[in-house]
DNA sequence: GCCGTTTTCGGCCCGACTGTTTTCAGTCG
């Protein structure tokens, strides 16, 4: 698959060409077409096959030329002209904060500067200083940018931001008068890593609910303090800013915070055609305000449905509105259980017990313990008879315990071999039978995967891709193989909801969706306290367009145990 | 370089903030 490449390709492009000072809007739309295709749920060789490159919105006739001579050739003649005589490590200096790509091309030009090195020294030496229209506020800035550059190269975690905003959150409705507070930004659209926090609140005493901010025990460092902007460092580094805006633009300014910028522009675009503009404090034609209280008035006055901020990413969400075929989201309400956890049998620390008390709590209708198998000894799989001792119990708190049911499962490993980690004699005594790859990453593990999804007792593979998002690659699957398959054996893909996996993601979860996959999320929790990660899994699952019917967690009780023996009843009706 | 219910040529999202400037360019989100 050469999405990716040819992605970054252009945007690489785009780059340069912003250093070398080219028109603007050639150089976005070399970012627009790399975003689109970097989006692309299918294989853009299959799309050049077939003749559609043009198609693709943001592909015109020379981008398209570009991408048929690369996949014809393996080489771009613009990509080389453009980019050869510029270095990654001077192009990579415009990510510092306060150094755009005119700032970088005058100290290139004048200076010779070429890299991080000579930048520092041109401004240790007061040489950056002298030059026209750089100040010592502007190397100052810069300064400081390469700082913070070294600091916030790291995106944040949903799962470990999410928290933390929502208790601030709670802790300012306490201490403030404010009529409506919000989370914007990626955070609100569920994006699995967050850049920074944006939190918006509408209120009339700004200074004073800004001053409120600020004085949070979160807060570590105040950075900014005004009457319509607060920023703020938390004890755990974390860059935080409020806005205050007045009520009437509440929604107006939600939606500009919320995002996605490409979602944003696509917007301003239409309202210009049809007379209109967009702003944050509202909608507008001419001098006239015609709405921005609630993000709904921006969308209806463009003839759209609200649409939900976790699709808002210029991904033919605007395009599926205007035809009427947004889909109907799963919510995060329609969740009845959590489909993989861990108890203190293996590696987890809550009891069977607690985990159905604490479900129960959190209004689910069932659970499932899937705990590790015998050869994981890391996590302390269980042996067989320890596996068959905890089905004995989990039916004793079953008949004892009303209003929730525990499923018998287990995260089954997929041996090196490609084998299960238990015979299909004691797989079929469970409820529910989720295998996993935990070791032997680099042995083919797609097909030891596709093996596995022939076994009719393997209801969903974990984890499918195994990459975490703050470190490990993946295991390197051949992921379109695993679709494949897991389309022809009904085995169900796992929304992993842990906050550091999230695997599937959400494009292989939409790339997955279109071939008729259904999905189970499960947390992976190992403690009761981690059961709320379900949050971010059906995050995933709304970004990936999903619905009630493909997601298993939705079901009813009787027609889930229905479900989850479909597969060898099929298998059953084959044999015959 | 893309694209078209005002356009096949002439547009291309919008505003805030900052700093270096005598009216605005650069950067950011």
């Amino acid at each position: 698959m050469k999405n990716q490449v040819i992605s970054e390709m252009f945007e690489r492009m785009a780059d340069v060409l912003e250093f070398k000072g080219e028109n603007v809007f050639k150089i976005n739309a070399y970012r627009k077409a790399s975003r689109i295709i970097q989006n692309l749920t299918e294989d853009i060789e299959n799309i050049w096959k077939m003749g559609r490159l043009r198609e693709i919105p943001g592909v015109g006739e020379g981008i398209a030329k570009k991408i048929d001579e690369y996949l014809h050739t393996g080489k771009m003649k613009k990509y080389d002209e453009v980019t050869h005589d510029v270095s990654d490590s001077l192009i990579e200096l415009m990510n510092i904060p306060g150094m755009g790509s005119k700032t970088l091309s005058l100290v290139h030009k004048e200076l010779g500067v070429k890299n991080l090195e000579d930048l520092k020294m041109v401004i240790e030496d007061g040489r950056l200083a002298r030059l026209p229209k750089i100040g010592e506020k502007k190397v100052e800035n810069i300064k400081r940018g390469i700082e913070r550059l070294s600091v916030m190269r790291e995106r944040l975690l949903l799962g470990r931001v999410l928290p933390l905003v929502e208790w601030i959150i709670e802790d300012l409705k306490k201490k403030t008068k404010v009529s409506q507070i919000a989370p914007a930004g990626s955070l609100r659209r569920m994006k699995e890593t967050i850049g920074d926090i944006d939190i918006l609140t509408a209120g009339k005493d700004g200074r004073r609910i800004i001053e409120q901010f600020t004085h949070l025990p979160q807060v570590k460092e105040i950075l900014v303090s005004g009457e319509t902007k607060g920023s703020i460092i938390t004890h755990g580094g974390i860059q935080i800013d409020l806005r205050v805006v007045p009520e009437e633009s509440f929604g107006a300014a939600l939606q500009y915070f919320t995002g996605s910028k490409a979602h944003n522009i696509k917007l301003r675009d239409m309202a210009k055609s049809r007379g209109l503009k967009i702003n944050e404090y509202g909608i507008f034609k001419g001098e006239v305000r015609l709405g921005g209280q609630a993000e709904e008035e921006i969308y209806s006055l463009l003839g759209l449905p609200w649409i939900p901020p976790e699709l808002r990413e210029d991904r033919g969400e605007i395009e599926a509105s205007l035809e009427g075929n947004l889909p109907e989201l799963v919510d995060y309400q329609d969740i009845l259980g959590d489909l993989h956890i861990h108890s203190n049998y293996s590696d987890g620390t809550s009891s069977i017990e607690e985990i159905a008390i604490k479900a129960r709590e959190l209004g689910y209708k069932f659970v499932a313990i899937c705990d590790h198998s015998q050869s994981v000894k890391y996590a302390g799989g269980l042996s067989e008879d320890q596996l068959l001792h905890q089905i004995e119990e989990i039916k004793e708190i079953n008949e004892r315990i009303d209003g929730i049911k525990i499923l018998a499962g287990n995260e089954v490993d997929i041996k090196q071999d490609g084998t299960l980690d238990y015979p299909d004699s004691i797989l079929a005594k469970l409820d529910i039978v989720i295998a996993a790859i935990h070791q032997g990453f680099r042995k083919q593990v797609t097909e030891r995967m596709i093996k596995a999804m022939e076994n009719p007792y393997v209801n969903i593979i974990a984890h499918p891709t195994g990459r975490l998002i703050s470190g490990r690659e993946g295991y390197g699957v051949n992921l379109d193989l695993i679709l494949e398959k897991a389309a022809e054996t009904n085995t169900l893909l796992e929304i992993n909801a842990y906050y550091d996996r999230l695997d599937l993601n959400d494009i292989n979860c939409r790339k997955a969706k279109k071939l008729g996959i259904r999905f189970s999320i499960g947390t992976d929790a190992h403690h009761v306290d981690q059961l709320w990660m379900i949050r971010l899994g059906v995050g995933v699952a709304r970004r990936a367009w999903i619905n009630k019917l493909d997601l298993i967690n939705t079901y009813p009780l009787n027609e889930l145990e229905d479900f989850l023996k479909m597969k060898i009843w099929n298998n059953y009706r084959l044999m015959k």
